[in-house]
DNA sequence: CTGAAAGCGCTTACAG
DNA sequence: CTGAAAGCGCTTACAG
């Protein structure tokens, strides 16, 4: 057989390492040992290991990642599985820089990702064990998303299966990389008591996650430690209700109101226009701060050009952590926790100021 | 050895089909058959079927993704390769809304998408070939992205390896789904012609890209149509020198501009700017045009809350039909063409009006 | 130092 | 109608 005829009868099907044994003239076996560079491979005669290189080369060989992954190696492939689509269709969704640090580091480390395109549909019938399942193919995977299956992930760590989530959770075991929101928000509570304020609302959207669970106790804790009333110091909104939410908070003589942000935007978005058909000037008649922007992607105050005062989500920090905790948990061995909190950076802003009238400094 | 200690010997193991048919007495291929419910199976006896099924369920039986894969000979994973970053740190990149296309129809057709993060980056800075080469993991590949490496692709190609090019491009035989630039431009002109305009400018970058030729072969064709003067028509500008641009293009007459978006909108931001420096009002001293803008992140007028007037690329239905494209070329059925252009929604926007003073009309 | 064999958990022809 | 065999493309012991 010549290498021409030889290189027709392999085709248009992908080469495979049987293909280079036959050129190469070694065993198939080999092949792989050589190839993966395993002690053994490098112990071959090393002509052979050229004659074997080259053919690869030649070939344009690509292990495959399944068969790799089936015979119980590594792939190099991570997983990344969102319960809502991966490209949102809102530009600007929050949680965008997250899959950017995700990129970052996979990169970085050498890693592709595989994207389990979380089929709207498969979200709405989520319990579908077979839609998370198919993760196993990567090394490992991460999962992002608000709301999430327990089920199939439960499934997944009987088995033993490496995956983290991005964002604290609540169940036992779960290995996560999140932000530390408590001691963050309970900070933007004392900044603002610090500048003087006594009279603060928080306003929350209607959501049941830990992000907004930990904001809220962040506030109180923040609220209790000034020794603030806390009673009515949380409204829950859609958004729709500013107006009158907003009305009844001045008539009370709140100076100073904190907003979480999410992935809606709904509660700042709402507080913001009330604030605007008010005409109420930001801060000069209300101080405004805001509980968890991403970096970068920071709002402006209403009227103002300044940016909101309040902290960052370390989102892009959040995604490179994780990569890093997978990679630990698939080799084994978690240098550190494997339940992270990440510390979320203050944001000076310029929504803050002294309430009015100016109260006289003791 | 009893049904007991058969299960304890199972142990924490997955249980797989051999599994099962140890327990209902059948071959392992035998349960393959009768689990997927294919004609062969559900040909077999009513009650070996049950007896099957019964067992499937009591062992918590769900089939290995990976292995199931590997036999079946298709990976479901169509490989998405961007010559840059995937998530870029700018989110309002203006092609990410293919990716959004992109990956809702990879959704519906129950792929996943590998993302080549590692790789791009490595290509970029070495025309690896090896680099793209690792696109071969995945059953085909799409392409994106303004700068790419010409020769591996052309190994690609050779070898049969089924991939999309997002974008037309020139090289023959290669697939592709662009957008069809050259009709959309030159009724943008015709539009601005018809509104009274027969001074006109087209603003376009320096960069040579099919989608760049396309659209300034539209502009000329459309105005040859229209019978103007083409010459002096195309300016190209990195956006810095908009304003002595602007300033001599007044003092010719000139009444309309049309601008060329693309990926760093470089020469609308700086026309854009140079129009409010100068005082202008929009449309109402100078009518402009705007080139392809992703469908819903199109720009703002300077000064006016109006729309650009022009044409919007359809990014999302890229994204959608490539892979549709891609999917009919790993099956090695294209239905349609394979190289296809999709047509830009005219978009009637708010920046063309009558150019002033008014011409009198024949 | 080298090669042949078994196995990962499935699917799919192909004999009885 | 049913079952045993081969094969998907790899890795990893294990003989020579």
């Amino acid at each position: 057989m010549t290498d021409a005829s030889r290189e027709r009868a392999v085709g248009r099907r992908r080469p495979r390492q049987s293909d280079i044994a036959r050129v190469a003239g070694v065993s198939q076996a080999a092949v792989s040992l050589i190839l993966r560079g395993t002690p053994s491979g490098m112990a071959l005669a090393r002509e052979t290991r050229q004659r074997v290189l080259d053919a690869a080369e030649e070939l344009g060989y690509v292990p495959d990642p399944v068969a790799t992954r089936l015979a119980s190696a590594r792939n190099a492939m991570l997983g990344l599985y969102t319960f809502s689509t991966t490209f949102p269709t809102d530009v600007a969704h929050s949680y965008y820089p997250v899959l950017a640090g995700v990129e970052e580091e996979a990169a970085a480390q050498g890693q592709d990702l595989i994207l389990f395109t979380g089929s709207a549909r498969a979200a709405a019938r989520a319990q579908d064990p077979a839609a998370v399942r198919r993760v196993r193919v990567a090394d490992g995977c991460l999962f992002f998303g608000r709301h999430v299956p327990e089920e199939p992930i439960r499934r997944l760590v009987e088995d033993g299966f490496p995956f983290v989530y991005i964002g604290r959770r609540d169940e036992p075991g779960v290995p996560y990389v999140g932000a530390d929101y408590v001691p963050a928000s309970a900070q933007v509570v004392a900044r603002l008591v610090a500048a003087g304020h006594r009279k603060i609302r928080y306003l929350r959207e209607h959501d049941q996650a830990p992000a907004s669970a930990d904001r809220e106790e962040g506030v109180l804790k923040g609220a209790r430690e000034a020794g603030l009333d806390t009673r009515g110091l949380v409204a829950p909104t859609d958004g729709a209700d500013a107006d009158a939410l907003l009305g009844g908070w001045l008539a009370e003589g709140v100076t100073a109101v904190v907003v979480e942000q999410t992935d809606t935007g709904a509660a700042l978005a709402g507080l913001g226009a009330a604030v605007g058909r008010a005409g109420l000037d930001c801060p000069g008649d209300l101080s405004l701060a805001v509980l968890g922007a991403a970096t970068g992607t920071r709002g402006r105050a209403p009227g103002g050009g300044a940016a909101f005062s309040g902290f960052d989500v370390p989102m892009r920090e959040m995604g490179r952590d994780a990569v890093r905790l997978l990679l630990e948990l698939i080799a084994g061995s978690p240098g550190a926790a494997t339940r992270r909190l990440l510390p979320c950076e203050p944001v000076e802003g310029g929504t803050i100021a002294a309430p009015r009238p100016p109260k006289k400094h003791t």
